[in-house]
DNA sequence: GACTGAGCCGTCGAC
DNA sequence: CGGCTCAGTC
């Protein structure tokens, strides 16, 4: 192998901090860099990338570099790229756990009894396939629900577990004891079909090694290096993954912060981080503390708040940016009141020439965005919602994947099944179980059943005829994809079986935004040569870029902000309840306390110049009015980092607003000690019962609609009003705080009371 | 076989 | 509240 004459002081080592430098430096042997939230984790790991590969330590095909998402994948590949001044050529190696594990497993498939062309499923395929299979089994699909039996088998395969390593007890989870029966079910169907799921994906890598000593001492010589981004976020199954290979080179580095592990509910272990020095003897570890993103506020109150958690390896970010703004910590009345004021606030940020692209909200729960986007649109104000559902998960893509995976195969049963029946051909329920009883009872796929099975009466009528004319469709179109482009097949096949003209027909306000998907699709299958290309990268790696940028603000998960930054950064929902959510709190005790406060601090840790965090005094949940309290958070961070606004009066003049405020603020004068004897979490600890149950009933079993204040209008019907955006009008309707209002210039439109004020009082 | 309404239940969501 | 599933009906 290449010369070491290892240089240290290239140009794209200058400007690297001390600890910055030896973490790139540092090639050899075990090494845990710990960085903090915004301590130049990126960089870091591209440099060393660079570093290593600048000194001919290794050929770029010798370095494994895994991630957990595309995004970071392609930006580790970028700036590399740039570092090395773009003659990397590329580095095959590079890429998110699944699609390097996918790419191992295609060569060796046959070791695990697969084909190099078995299927990706994906969560909902996944479920469909379990659910047959609890069917089969005769067990009450109520009481036990495919998902949950999917929940299950994920939580095993991400632990390393196959079917032969549970043990009997872990079986009862599930059907008083079947649930390994099924589990080894599942994974027969999953041979069956060439097929595998996520999970199986890194478990089958782990079988070979472990099985196929040869194998595994190939890929020993191979990988000389190996980088892992976001350790804390490894499972165990991926942790063991990881060690395997590393026994070649044992030139392993993984980066992470326990900080911000997240994703235990996913199967994320922070103890691989926490054990990193026992499972690596000999391990470095370094720290990165200097943060250069964010003003000693905002460290200051993160770093207080994620103090009280126990399971840490403790770091103490530092900053030069001294001063700034304090964290502030405003108490509201309601949801609505909450999207108002910050909307107020970004309209003011927005005047005084920032950008929205500046500003996010960061939220818990993806229900909490309405009263903000309710808010915006009302307003006017650009937002972008980022997360949600993801395009290539949507039921038009998948429908029309399902095509194609009917196209490309005549063994897809679940893909036959999807769509031999979408749209509506007159094959229902009955006729398509029959088919599986055929297809199983002569041990062939669906399609083939189904083409024995027309020539017999078993399936008469309507249904016989549709499933005969939609065979003759999927021959025809396997003849013309011989000679026609994949892109122009799509489009023909969508077209000719009647999708796009079942989402034309349909009233639903979402069906145009479905057909503009699927032109995104024909789009994105034209950046591939060939549909098998395509196939091939769909299920893994394939997402689409967000849009032109446009000036908005960011509206999102406290989940789907990690790694990123903004200016200003709101922080709504500090309630308990909220957050921390109840349900990681009842489902997961103290380590699911530990994470959301984990969650908190990666929230606040988001912030450049300022964070704003905001409770709600009451909270529509499912329908229903609750009175809330502050989260035990607020409690948590420190006084001297902290401000507590009263901007109450700047708003919506509300006596409540200023008692909610002046309550929280004495709680909080004397809430610096244990989180544990807070007023907050006393209040809390008297209060839950009666906070957390359903809204009660009357007499009739009516919900009772507990008026947090008299939620009624000040405002009656015919008066003059005026509101800053729509000019004066005349109230039409009121219906509590909202108001329907006939504006002279801007129509009628429906309003929130505290925006207008009485025209006689302007 | 397809449509409609009652009942249920609810985080976060990469690959 | 609202989206989804399932049972009951045409």
């Amino acid at each position: 192998m290449p010369v070491r004459s290892v240089s240290t002081d290239a140009d794209y080592l200058s400007g690297l901090n001390p600890e910055q430098l030896e973490a790139v430096m540092s090639t050899d042997g075990p090494l845990l860099v710990l960085a903090g939230a915004g301590t130049g984790k990126t960089r870091v790991l591209t440099t060393r990338l660079a570093h290593i590969l600048n000194n001919r330590l290794a050929y770029p095909s010798q370095i494994l570099s895994v991630t957990f998402t595309n995004k970071a994948a392609r930006e580790m590949r970028e700036r590399v790229g740039k570092t090395m001044g773009e003659e990397v050529e590329g580095l095959p190696w590079l890429g998110t756990f699944h699609s390097i594990a996918a790419k191992i497993l295609r060569i060796h498939s046959e070791l695990v009894n697969l084909k190099s062309s078995f299927t990706i499923l994906d969560t909902d395929d996944q479920i469909r396939l379990l659910k047959q299979i609890i069917k089969a089994a005769g067990i009450d699909e109520k009481r036990w629900t495919a998902r949950y039996l999917a929940a299950l088998i994920d939580g095993w395969k991400n632990k390393g577990l196959t079917p032969d390593k549970l043990g009997a007890d872990d079986g009862f989870a599930f059907a008083d004891g079947k649930g390994i029966e099924l589990y080894k079910t599942y994974q027969s169907r999953l041979t069956v079909l060439n097929a595998v799921d996520f999970g199986d994906l890194l478990l089958h890598n782990i079988t070979i090694f472990q099985k196929h000593p040869d194998v595994l001492k190939r890929y020993h010589e191979r990988f000389r290096y190996l980088l892992v981004d976001e350790y804390q976020d490894t499972n165990v199954a991926q942790y063991l993954w990881l060690r395997l290979l590393a026994q070649g080179s044992n030139n392993v580095c993984c980066v992470g912060d326990d900080d911000q592990s997240i994703y235990g509910w996913r199967g994320a272990e922070v103890d691989n981080i926490l054990r990193f020095e026992q499972d690596f003897p000999g391990a470095k570890v370094i720290r990165l503390e200097r943060n250069y993103r964010s003003t000693e506020h905002i460290l200051g109150a993160a770093s207080g708040l994620i103090a009280a958690n126990k399971d840490r390896l403790g770091k103490t970010l530092w900053t030069e940016d001294a001063g700034g703004h304090k964290v502030s910590v405003t108490g509201v009345w309601d949801g609505p009141a909450e999207a108002r004021i910050i909307a107020g606030e970004i309209e003011n940020w927005k005047s005084k020439g920032r950008s929205y692209n500046d500003v996010a909200i960061l939220v818990r729960a993806s229900r909490q965005m309405r009263n903000f986007e309710e808010r915006f649109i009302q307003l006017g104000l650009p937002y972008r919602v980022i997360g949600g559902p993801r395009f290539f998960e949507r039921a038009e893509i998948r429908d029309a994947h399902a095509y194609l995976r009917v196209l490309r195969s005549d063994t897809d049963d679940l893909a036959f099944e999807r769509i031999v029946n979408t749209p509506k051909r007159g094959i229902g329920a009955t006729s398509i179980s029959k088919l599986q009883q055929a297809a199983r009872s002569m041990n062939v796929s669906l399609e083939h059943a189904t083409r024995t099975i027309i020539r017999t009466d078993e399936i008469r009528g309507k249904a016989r005829s549709a499933l005969r004319a939609f065979l003759l469709d999927v021959d025809r179109w396997r003849r013309e994809a011989e000679d026609t482009k994949h892109t122009e097949m799509a489009e023909r096949i969508l077209d000719e079986s009647g999708y796009t003209q079942m989402w034309r027909d349909n009233k639903d306000a979402k069906s145009q935004g479905r057909l503009d998907n699927l032109k995104e699709l024909i789009i994105a299958m034209g950046e591939f040569d060939t549909l098998e290309a395509y196939m091939e990268h769909v299920s893994l790696v394939l997402d689409v870029e967000s849009g032109p940028q446009e000036d908005e603000i960011s509206l999102m998960t406290l989940h789907s902000a990690k790694g990123l930054e903004f200016p200003l950064v709101f922080l709504p929902g500090w309630e308990e309840g909220t957050f921390p959510s109840q349900r990681s709190l009842d489902e997961s005790g103290m380590a699911g306390l530990e994470e959301e406060r984990r969650l908190a601090y990666v929230g606040i840790t988001r912030a450049r110049e300022m964070a704003k965090i905001y409770f709600a005094a009451n909270r529509q949940v499912y329908g229903s009015w609750q009175s809330s309290l502050p989260s035990r958070f607020v409690d948590e961070l420190p006084i001297q980092h902290v401000d507590v606004e009263s901007e109450a009066g700047q708003y919506n003049p509300s006596r409540i607003t200023d008692r909610v405020q002046e309550d929280f603020g004495r709680s909080f004068a004397r809430a610096q000690d244990s989180g544990r004897t807070s007023p907050g979490w006393q209040r809390f600890q008297k209060n839950k019962d009666q906070r957390f149950g359903r809204a009660p009933k009357d007499i009739e079993g009516h919900a009772v609609r507990r008026p947090a204040k008299g939620k009624v209008s000040n405002y009656n019907v015919g008066e003059r009003v005026f509101h800053t955006k729509f000019g004066y009008g005349a109230v039409l309707e009121t219906d509590g705080t909202k108001l329907t209002v006939d504006f002279e210039k801007a129509g009628e439109k429906m309003v929130l009371d505290g925006f207008v004020q009485r025209a006689s009082e302007v």
